[in-house]
RNA sequence: CGGGGCGUGGCGCAGCCUGGUAGCGCACUUCGUUCGGGACGAAGGGGUCGGAGGUUCAAAUCCUCUCGCCCCGACCA
């Protein structure tokens, strides 16, 4: 996606560059200058001096793809459980995430500052949220017994630094934002980069007089992230979310598409729908109950504790039966009826009223007590606790369900007869094929890994915290916010898992650490190489790429498989059969095959696509 | 935190059941041959077998405790 600002510092760098060298220090005053100044010093590199260990094996502690990649090509190693280094190789990476976002968040409007990653307990308390975050919270003591915590999200402190600063509406709208590490001692890292304790995050803070102010902000980082994405050259989607532990009102996540996804997604590009699947809404069946045609019939099953045996045994579909999970209340358990082949939904659960918050299922000894039966052998019949039955269940007739008695379950049972007529609630997951709430369409479902997620927070904190600026008519209004958070580190994972390929890493042009490589064939006996490569590496430096060149004393299939490994998205080689004809062997590191070009269409090609990317 | 698994040179593993003083592949160092798709040969360096305690003439191996890591569940960028 080419821009102005882009093309306007690839320019700057070219210019600079031809005039001090590649590795000339520029001191600048301004951010354009400042990044060059950056690009400058580290784009060119020689992989003889870059103490890059990459492993043929992959480590036993890595799981899914991104993870052994990252590991395999030394970007990054484990310190301990959640906390990477990141190697100079995974920190360029990082650097040309941290870039993209940085421009398009000044491009918005939006103003960087950093605040202290350790915060005092004070504003927690002040929000109520010292007492609500539970253990995900790192506390610690100072030597004056004094409460801290390592900032997992900065809302407290930004809330403060808004309520000293701003003191009048005329000031507004203000969105400052930070690129910054967090910790959350989560309770399982895992998936290396993905989920780890210690991570950068790009959080930003909007503040505004009013709802409208607030929704207008929403909607600029909306289409800041929106852009963001588009230019790492990620394939996303944007869905509905809930708002969870931060709270507010609307709030919608942006997703990196890959099948190793830890979220579902549900969406409908004809409906021009996207939901995270925790809050994809189900829709009331519009069909009729058919009229009851069996009688109600208690049998013996003994052993069958799960859906998937009582349907072998009655040859029946999923569809026909009904299973009742029991879960913890608020005033004693509460039972949840769904459709046996369908899915509980924990996040539309625990907002039923009597549902205890988070949804905690039952123990077996609880289940006992309520039910009289094991939990394979639960149904809705006779059942002395509250029930919800989900909107799937109560179009159902002469289904099968436990019997609330070990080793028995019913057949036949019905709505009206057996039971009362049921008011139905949205219990479960929506599935592939179910109407969209709009009606017209119908969802597809696919995975996806949470990269951002912009929310419209509302007065939430600024209420808790007295944040307010003077209106026009002399009143104190409490500011309304909206808060917008990027996953910097996660990027970089979620971009392997959606591009890779066995041979490893495909980085997208834009993230790549670097631009080319340039492979030289027995560099270190032929002259002829040693020149043509020195001199092609010279030129692509100056010319601002990012530029490695493979100078080892190696032999050429290492140096292919580590150009692959590495992922760099452009490869050219350089040995005495190439030169002969006068010609590199150029590829693209999602092309099967090379082609033989001359230098100069070499240079006009390399010079062509980073400039457009 | 509940359930499962694993800790042996930098990485991947064997040895443990049946105690006898540590081995293989990769990587690393040196030399030679080789050299456009992860070469070959030779010679090397590197390990308190996660830690502590116990049993024993003797512990990587058996016992107890402990620490760490990974995987499956609830949280989230």
């Amino acid at each position: 996606m080419p821009s102005w600002a882009t093309n306007g510092l690839r320019l700057l760098r070219t210019l600079f560059s031809s005039q001090y060298g590649h590795e000339a220090s520029i001191l600048g005053q301004n951010r354009l200058e400042c990044a060059l100044r950056y690009n400058q010093v580290s784009s060119a590199m020689r992989f003889s001096e870059f103490a890059l260990t990459t492993l043929k094996e992959v480590p036993a502690e890595a799981e899914i793809v991104s993870h052994k990649l990252m590991l395999r090509a030394g970007l990054i190693r484990r310190l301990a459980s959640g906390l990477f280094t990141w190697m100079p190789l995974g920190l360029r990476v990082l650097r040309k995430v941290e870039t993209v976002v940085r421009e398009e968040m000044d491009r918005a409007g939006a103003l960087e500052l950093l605040m202290p990653a350790v915060q005092p307990a004070e504003l927690w308390k002040e929000s109520g949220r010292w007492d609500q975050y539970g253990p995900l919270l790192l506390r610690m003591h100072d030597r004056h017994d004094r409460e801290f915590c390592f900032g997992p999200t900065h809302e407290e402190v930004i809330t403060d630094i808004a309520r000293r600063e701003l003191r009048s509406y005329k000031q507004l709208p203000v969105n400052y934002y930070q690129v910054q590490t967090k910790f959350r001692d989560e309770i399982r890292p895992r998936f290396g980069v993905m989920r780890s304790r210690e991570f950068i995050m790009k959080d930003a803070y909007s503040f505004d007089i009013d709802k409208d102010g607030m929704r207008a902000s929403y909607d600029r980082m909306h289409a800041a992230y929106t852009a963001i994405f588009e230019r790492l050259g990620l394939r996303f989607r944007v869905v509905d979310a809930d708002s969870g532990e931060i709270g507010g009102s609307r709030s919608q996540e942006f997703h990196v598409l890959a099948d190793s996804g830890e979220d579902a997604i549900a969406y409908c590009d004809a409906d021009n729908y996207a939901s995270n699947i925790e809050t994809a809404a189900t829709v009331v069946p519009d069909a009729q109950r058919p009229a009851p045609s069996q009688d109600l019939e208690k049998f013996a099953t003994p052993g069958i504790k799960t859906i998937e045996q009582l349907c072998d045994l009655l040859d029946i579909t999923p569809a026909q039966t009904v299973k009742t999970l029991i879960v913890e209340g608020v005033d004693g358990p509460v039972a949840l009826v769904l459709r046996g082949d369908h899915e509980l939904n924990a996040v539309k659960a625990q907002k039923l009223p009597g549902v205890a918050a988070p949804l905690t299922m039952a123990d077996t000894a609880a289940i006992r007590a309520a039910t009289g039966a094991h939990a394979g052998s639960l149904g809705p019949v006779g059942l002395s606790l509250p029930v919800y039955f989900d909107h799937a269940v109560a179009v159902l007739a002469d289904f099968c369900c436990g019997a609330n008695e070990d080793g028995f379950h019913y057949r036949g049972v019905n709505f009206g007869r057996d039971l009362d007529e049921p008011e139905s609630v949205d219990l479960r997951n929506v599935v592939e094929g179910d109407p969209t709430p709009g009606g017209t369409g119908t969802l597809s479902i696919a995975r996806g890994i949470e990269v951002g997620h912009i929310f419209q927070l509302g007065s939430k904190y600024s209420e808790a915290m007295n944040a307010t600026v003077q209106a026009p008519d002399g009143e104190n209004h409490v500011m309304e916010m909206g808060c917008y958070g990027i996953g910097i580190t996660r990027i970089v994972g979620a971009a392997i898992e959606q591009n890779h390929d066995e041979d490893g890493i495909i980085w997208p042009a834009p993230l790549a650490p670097f631009d080319v490589v340039l492979v030289a064939i027995n560099m270190h006996r032929s002259e002829a190489v040693r020149e043509a490569a020195e001199a092609l590496y010279t030129e692509l430096a100056d010319a601002g790429l990012d530029v490695l060149l493979d100078d080892r004393d190696a032999r050429p299939g290492v140096k292919f498989a580590d150009a692959e490994l590495i992922g760099i998205p452009h490869r050219v080689v350089i040995g005495d059969r190439g030169l002969e004809s006068g010609t590199f062997e150029y590829r693209d590191r999602r092309a099967a095959k090379g082609r033989d070009l001359k230098r100069e269409e070499v240079l006009k090609l390399l010079k062509d696509s980073v400039i457009s990317s």
